[in-house]
DNA sequence: CTTAGTTGGGAAAAGGTTTTCCCTTACCGG
DNA sequence: CCGGTAAGGGAAAACCTTTTCCCAACTAAG
């Protein structure tokens, strides 16, 4: 029996500093301070131990350090985002704000149980975390825990945060004022809004701005058409802008990737082109869906990278003492220009 | 200048064993003892202990507990892909399977780029983590790190492995058998393949499975279409197969939900219905394209998260001590059934 | 030759917990 | 009243690193 067992991979036991020390000839004090750079001693101890160090492969032991500094060098990022959508580029850019400083992110995925919520927060303050980032998939709903007077400090991206916490979120009001200047600039004159649920926030800001910019412009508003976020609902928009009588828009400005991916698709089963009879733009810049509209979608980006490379800093800069103040903090969208606005008459790119 | 500061947020000192220790009257190391369900005192001081502990809030410092016992109850998964596609739903079912053994998981995109794959494999060996998981996009390629011989145990998922690795993978042929069959139970004559680049090899083992199961049943091969992962060239594929001369498929089984997405609108485009006079399976089950085709799409699913939970559960029994046979275990897929086949003569549901 | 100062390096405590041993007290039987 | 045993609890080491002090030896000045 015994011979048919898989053979037990046996690790090496990890060197510690004791062990590079006795090589070297020294106490564990002096090893410690020639490897940091601290204390006094010849150039040449600090070198001889050193080179121990390296030749032994002794890599310090971050939980003895974690435990004297009182800092464990991680941080947890809690999400309630399933798909990853909008929390991987942010982790990414939490995590690119955080290597250099040598920290690591847990992740925790909490979907919409309060209980595994309360079950991962403790388990990240159980392991010390020294900062903890929530996001989530939506502005204006908080996630399923309590963050509130926790022993960390806590910075919300991208979700709705609790009274009096430093917040990072996409200034869609900016996006949407992209979207639309952009339109008026290539000289579109009736151009529609259809976008999501009413029940979502940023619903309502976009349409603020929508209203705005053709103010600004002198262009006509035509009310805003709220539905779903879906394929199906940019269908059925399309029907309604543009199958009754009256004067057809020619540029629609959409809430999300899929709902224009939907208005796209309707246009061209009606024999209207994109972009020479309509232009559109999405929301969110999801390149799998962008990049396969035809003609591929000039949408709205986030920055969620961005979004988080901040939150990741300003965590960090409070690390160091300075203190952060609290308040929600909007960050500029950027408009990923494709082709499906048309171009300028003096031939800028797409335009 | 100074009244205009934020307020700095002071957070409180955690209380530790000893304080719980010393308000309950005992020695650290009875409190340790009472929490534990450990050594030998009276009912009466243990309760005495745990209620000081309850009182005060305390929670042991887990990096001093992994100090000690030489484990850290952390995994680093280390993965490429950049939207999470895949491994979020992985990531799910791995946290599922650790959470409970108190285990946190610590993220880590290393996109194609060497350096910060080796950088933050460093930087989870220093954090002493206790097992990683690698994962990537596909199942073909290595991710851009040396993970051989490193200290602690190293379990791939959905990734190329290393030779003599513990690996999981989805099986591929099972994913496509499952399509082909649903397609013969439901009398389609015809069945087509249309796939991804013969770079792959998952495109490989599906198409064998495809000839396999179409001889099985005395069914005629078409020789499968190789293209891309995308759309247009769901589109171009029916254009190949449906716009010749000779007998027409009346099934489609596609390599991915895009491509599928891509097939079903060339068909309509043609006019021909789906499901009555072409069925359709994706595959990959990525829920917000196949529930957005019209009609939504039957797909199949890698079971991701379950993967993720074999690979979770894998590790912890090599954490207890109990060695893992090496080699590539295929985990089997499943078909998730919607509306782009048609339904059985006898009414089943669907399919 | 003494004294002050400098240089190179070590001892020990700290961080918070677990665990192994050991000590004290109480109790029991004789 | 004495010896033995078990029960209840504590002291201390261990995990690994950092940092503060301190000491010994040497140099230079007086």
């Amino acid at each position: 029996m015994a011979s048919d067992d898989p053979p037990v991979p046996v690790f090496p036991k990890p060197v510690t500093l004791r062990d590079v020390a006795a090589r070297a000839g020294v106490s564990v004090a002096t090893a410690s301070k020639a490897l940091n750079d601290q204390g006094r001693m010849t150039a040449e101890t600090r070198e001889r131990i050193r080179e121990t160090a390296r030749s032994l492969g002794f890599r310090p032991n971050s939980l003895a350090q974690s435990l004297l500094r009182r800092r464990s060098f991680t941080v947890g990022l809690l999400t309630n985002d399933t798909y990853g959508r909008f929390s991987l580029p942010l982790m990414s850019g939490i995590s690119d704000a955080l290597v250099d400083a040598g920290v690591s992110v847990f992740l925790c995925n909490v979907e919409e149980d309060p209980r595994l919520g309360q079950l991962h927060v403790e388990a990240m303050l159980d392991k010390r975390v020294d900062g903890i980032i929530a996001t989530g998939k939506r502005i204006d709903r908080h996630l399923p825990v309590d963050l509130a007077n926790l022993r960390v400090p806590v910075i919300y991206a991208f979700t709705q945060p609790d009274p009096d916490a430093v917040a990072f979120v996409s200034d869609d009001g900016d996006g949407a004022r992209l979207a639309i200047e952009h339109f008026c600039r290539l000289g579109r004159k009736r151009i529609a809004h259809v976008s999501g649920p009413a029940s979502f926030a940023v619903v309502h800001e976009r349409a603020q701005a929508y209203r705005a910019v053709l103010t600004e412009n002198g262009l006509p508003v035509i009310e805003p058409l709220l539905g779903s976020w879906s394929e199906a609902w940019g269908h059925e928009a399309v029907a309604r802008l543009f199958d009754g009588g009256g004067k057809k828009p020619d540029a629609v400005f959409c809430g999300n990737d899929q709902i224009a991916r939907g208005v796209i698709d309707a246009l061209r089963e009606r024999g209207l082109g994109v972009p020479n009879d309509v232009g559109v733009i999405g929301f969110d810049n999801w390149e799998i869906v962008a990049e396969a509209t035809r003609p591929p979608l000039t949408s709205v980006d986030m920055n969620l990278a961005g979004l988080g490379r901040e939150a990741g800093l300003t965590l960090l800069s409070l690390f160091g003492g300075k203190p952060a103040t609290p308040g929600i903090r909007k960050l500029p969208c950027r408009l990923v220009v494709r082709q499906s606005c048309g171009r300028l008459p003096d031939g800028e790119k797409d335009g």
